[in-house]
DNA sequence: CGTCAAGCCCTTTTT
DNA sequence: GGGCTTGACG
């Protein structure tokens, strides 16, 4: 260790107590770029400094890419060297605290003593896909219809009760009507299928931690003797599950640190539970409070904009960012016709400042959802600008990807059936759905598992010899791979694997650039392969398939080095900065989200997210909007957000690509383009409502009928049609000659009819 | 058994 | 608008 710990030179009154302040529990309000990491950072090496040994230091990060990152920096504090640098989740290694997300924290754990809770220690993790996947099989099997009850409605219900740690038995209880009967069934079997597929999901590797350390003491005293020093950082992101597995640990020293920005709490749909930064006080009275209000990223303008947005929440903690950066330009606000505008108009102005010297990797756009990326991203190849996306669709959620990742999962876990349906007949081998369905039938018959009936495929008297052959030749490949599997790391016998199977060939028949795209794809995932070529070839496999399914989007950014203008959603940015952030589709409906219009909680959830993204800019923040944008297959006209509305004047500068253009539309559409009407900004709907002028519709601009689905309209230019949606006051209208289109009903020339 | 086209549905955010 | 499922046909 060096001779002079520069560890609390640089910093500022409150981030020295945050590091200082070491024993007891302690709670750190620290709001964007008040410089957290560095303050967590800080006080993990500074403990180290005073003796504290490393391995019984835990931090829980948000990212896996955040956990890499503070290792570095603490490193860099203690000039520790690379001999000494221990692998996640090592515990009591090595000289680097224990660092990672609850979810990669939790399945080390189990991966160790699963076995106690009568468990298989290789188990394998299941992501939202193969929730999906499994989810529609038990749905089907307790007969019940899709439209009924859709699986990803059952799996929203299913993950909001293990969020809160709530077992099937506990929920049934608390159901009401058949429907959530249903639901709770589901569940219960869902939780069955799980077991049988030797199968975690995500909720449960933080669930099964818990029951582990309720029912086997020995092992939460084991952990807690390690981990005496616990850190969570990201804490207004917990979920209730979450919050039992730190308190446990947390139950015996408790030297809990957790770290959080109630402005910032942004996951309640999946669970997290801010009252667990809020309540925090409560349950530990002795806590140490610590507000870090310094704001070292931003301008002082960016600020006061994002002050303002935030502060028309209620119950909000009392605090407010300040930054020493005083000068710095307007936020920009800009206006235009339509998305493809919106697109152009952000990918020039990121092409301009990368003139001025800020680089594309100093530049973001940000959006609401993902859908909205293609747009930007056809920009940047248009224009040429290097750009890459976050998230959408993800690398290991490609088709050709899960192929070869259902292979391994079926060579590490035979129970897998889900994974092993996937493969049968990838690449095709004429094992079709009748075949499949009749080894089913054998296998629920003689309660077998799919892989132990493949084993047995000549019983089937309904299956002929020509596939009974050629489903014992894929068992047979299978079954050298388990070998091979068990004296190589994963990589080597991988390589082999797609030759037998002919991958290549099956990915790129159709000729195509695609097949070309699918098939590099796969050489990636081996090259990721190769960073797990030294443990043992058991550990190999396991290893690889955890991290493929535990890494997130964000996780990955650190490992691109080209200077690329980067797309990504808003979930995704927080904690990221960026010389220059664009945040598009600032409109009502895109952003704050339709579906979250009407919900008080939802809008004020919004409304974090916009604070969130806009506290990403360094120096330039660029919002824009359209006046009219397709979306979902239709032209929509939203009013501008109303988060815009509460940006003070004096800090941003509003821009508008100019008049008219707004009317394009429906000239194509053959209406008669109106000439003689200025559109200002920030006015809207204009479209629908001018053109009909000659007709008054009083009735419906009052509250009087109720506009529902189903309901039969007329319009004077489309003709008849019925309501198929409606999303407050914006109604979708299914035209009797085919046509499609939204309407606002507050301004739309609308009549009801027979 | 595999392919293709038409129709269906959806359409928030993610470890 | 697009991804996915379904159904008809080769």
């Amino acid at each position: 260790m060096s001779e002079r710990i520069p560890i609390l030179d640089n910093l500022n009154e409150p981030q020295k107590q945050a590091v200082t302040n070491v024993k007891g529990p302690a709670l750190i309000l620290a709001g964007a770029g008040s410089g957290k990491t560095k303050a967590l950072t800080h006080r993990i090496a500074y403990m180290i400094s005073q003796g504290v040994q490393p391995w019984q230091i835990l931090a829980v990060t948000f990212t896996n890419k955040a956990a890499g990152e503070m290792k570095e920096r603490i490193k860099n504090l203690l000039t520790i060297t690379q001999d000494d640098y221990a692998v996640v989740g090592e515990a009591g290694a090595g000289r680097i605290p224990v660092m990672g997300t609850f979810h990669s924290i939790c399945a080390r754990i189990l991966r160790r003593d699963i076995d106690k809770l009568g468990r298989d220690r290789s188990f394998v993790i299941y992501d939202a896909d193969d929730q999906d996947k499994l989810m529609k099989e038990v749905l089907k099997e307790m007969r019940i219809d899709e439209k009924d009850l859709k699986p990803k409605a059952a799996l929203g219900y299913v993950g909001r009760f293990k969020c809160e740690a709530i077992s099937p038995k506990d929920a049934m209880s608390q159901a009401t009507t058949p429907r959530m009967q249903n639901v709770i069934l589901a569940y219960a079997s869902y939780q069955t299928a799980l077991k049988k597929a030797n199968a975690l999901d995500f909720d449960d590797l933080i669930l099964e931690a818990v029951r582990l350390f309720t029912e086997v003491p020995e092992i939460l005293d084991r952990y807690q003797e390690t981990w005496r020093f616990l850190h969570v950082d990201e804490y207004q992101d917990t979920n209730h599950a979450q919050y039992l597995f730190i308190s446990m640990l947390a139950q015996k020293y408790r030297n809990l640190c957790v770290i959080g920005d109630p402005d910032q709490s942004i996951y309640a749909f999946r669970g997290a539970d801010i009252r667990n930064i809020l309540e925090f006080e409560e349950e530990y009275p002795d806590a140490l409070r610590i507000k870090l209000e310094q704001n070292y990223r931003s301008t002082q303008i960016v600020l006061n904009a994002a002050n303002a947005v935030i502060k028309a929440n209620p119950n909000r903690p009392d605090k407010e960012m300040w930054s020493a950066r005083k000068d710095g330009p307007r936020i920009i606000v800009h206006e235009v016709r339509d998305e493809k505008v919106e697109a152009e108009e952000a990918v020039l102005a990121a092409e301009n400042l990368k003139k001025e010297g800020i680089p594309y990797n100093e530049q973001v756009i940000i959006y609401r959802t993902n859908a909205q990326s293609r747009l930007f991203e056809e920009a940047c190849m248009r224009r040429g600008v290097p750009y890459r996306i976050i998230g959408g669709v993800k690398f290991y959620a490609r088709r050709e990807v899960k192929d070869v990742l259902a292979y391994l999962r079926v060579i590490l876990n035979t129970a897998d059936t889900l994974s092993l349906l996937r493969i049968l007949n990838v690449p095709a081998r004429k094992i079709g759905q009748t075949t499949i369905g009749h080894m089913q039938a054998f296998a629920s018959q003689n309660r077998l598992s799919l892989w132990q009936t493949l084993q047995r495929v000549e019983e089937i008297e309904a299956l002929n010899e020509g596939v009974a052959a050629r489903i014992q030749s894929f068992t047979a490949l299978i079954g050298k791979y388990q070998k091979l599997a068990e004296a190589v790391p994963v990589a080597q016998w991988t390589l082999g694997l797609l030759d037998d199977i002919a991958m290549e060939k099956w990915l790129k028949e159709d000729g195509t650039e695609e097949g070309e795209e699918r098939w590099g794809n796969v050489q990636e995932l081996i090259s990721v392969m190769h960073k797990y070529d030294a443990l043992d070839p058991h550990s190999s496999l396991m290893s690889f398939l955890e991290e493929v399914t535990l890494v997130s989007e964000v996780d990955k950014l650190s490992d691109i080095k080209d200077d690329a203008l980067t797309l990504m959603t808003l979930h995704l940015c927080k904690g990221l900065e960026f010389e220059h952030v664009m945040i598009g589709g600032c409109e009502e409906g895109i952003f704050p989200h339709s579906n979250s219009l009407y919900d008080r909680e939802q809008l004020e959830e919004e409304r974090r997210l916009m604070y969130v993204g806009m506290t990403r800019a360094k120096t330039h923040l660029r919002l824009l909007l359209t006046r009219s944008r397709m979306l979902y297959g239709t032209v929509t006209s939203n009013a501008p957000s109303r988060f815009l509305s509460d940006l003070p004047d004096d800090v941003t500068e509003k821009r508008s690509d100019e008049l008219l253009s707004a009317f394009a539309w429906a000239t194509e559409s053959g209406v008669k383009r109106a000439t003689d009407k200025h559109i200002e900004p920030f006015r809207q709907r204009e479209v629908e409502a001018d053109f009909n002028q000659d007709i008054t519709f009083d009735e419906m601009n009052q509250d009087g009928p109720t506009l529902d689905k189903g309901t039969r309209v007329r319009h004077k230019v489309f003709g008849d049609g019925t309501i198929t949606a409606k999303r407050g006051d914006v109604v979708t209208i299914q035209f009797d000659n085919g046509k499609r289109k939204d309407f606002a009903l507050s301004i739309a020339p609308l009549q009801v009819i027979g």
